[in-house]
DNA sequence: CTGACTGCAAACGTTTTGCACGGTA
DNA sequence: TACCGTGCAAAACGTTTGCAGTCAG
């Protein structure tokens, strides 16, 4: 499918092609946001001799290279998604749905106070509530 | 010190009073944000029968009823604070200084697409920055 | 061909659990 | 007094590490 398409994004990132870094990365790029349980279960479905420790290691050196997110969430386990555009996220308490959103967030921004000399460097969204589907 | 006040809001939470659950509060308004193993070791230093056992037991009955809140934070173990007014967090990437900020969310809440269906219950948001000390 | 990656097993740190005892209301 | 909370030890998790063999570049 987009194995191409996946070798040439770990490539950018300095990150040497293997098929366990491949089949991660096809994982995030189908679902978006996944644990590390899940993708360890999700490859060794069709590729059994796949090793925890390899998905721990994988998914730490992809993080230092900046080339994945971690996503921290009230009740839920760790997720990660490939890193791109500055967004934020739909959290369903419910089903445990994440959705990305891209919103604007220099408004927000403004309202810390210049006293304080804190600079931003990144700010963090969630907007935790029930999705469609669930309210229904 | 504060101990009746302690007190009085552990009443309010129909959470029984005991002396571990006084310190535990004590140490939650005095640094604001604080961890698990912090909790242990300074109640230790002058409690020492203290288990860790009982740290994770309260922390976990104070947040089924909603008296603390739990803070997941990049980079930083898990911190509580007790439960207030909604409010936003300032968080040092250097030195992990968290501080507290309020902040209207209500303009980037209209940002989600009415089409979305999604009913918004809490907005988090976290400002990871540099704080004032740190860039001087 | 060489260094990096993998899988396995063991180690580690954190959190939870079961149980007997002790303290709060 | 009755029940809930505590402390201890063991168990259960999640994550990391060391090592020997294998593979990608």
């Amino acid at each position: 499918m987009h194995l191409q398409k996946y070798m040439e994004l770990l490539k950018e990132h300095n990150i040497k092609i293997t098929p366990q870094r491949l089949a991660i990365v096809a994982l995030m790029d189908q679902y978006g946001h996944i644990s590390v349980r899940d993708i360890y279960e999700k490859i060794r479905a069709k590729f059994p001799s796949l090793s925890l420790a390899t998905v721990y290691k994988n998914i730490n050196a992809m993080m230092e290279n900046r080339f994945i997110n971690e996503l921290k969430i009230v009740g839920q386990e760790n997720k990660y998604e490939l890193a791109k555009e500055r967004h934020s996220h739909l959290i369903c308490q419910k089903c445990g749905m994440i959705e990305d959103i891209e919103i604007d967030t220099s408004g927000i921004e403004k309202s810390i106070p210049k006293e304080s000399g804190f600079e931003v460097v990144e700010t963090s969204v969630q907007f935790v509530g029930i999705c469609q589907k669930c309210a229904s």
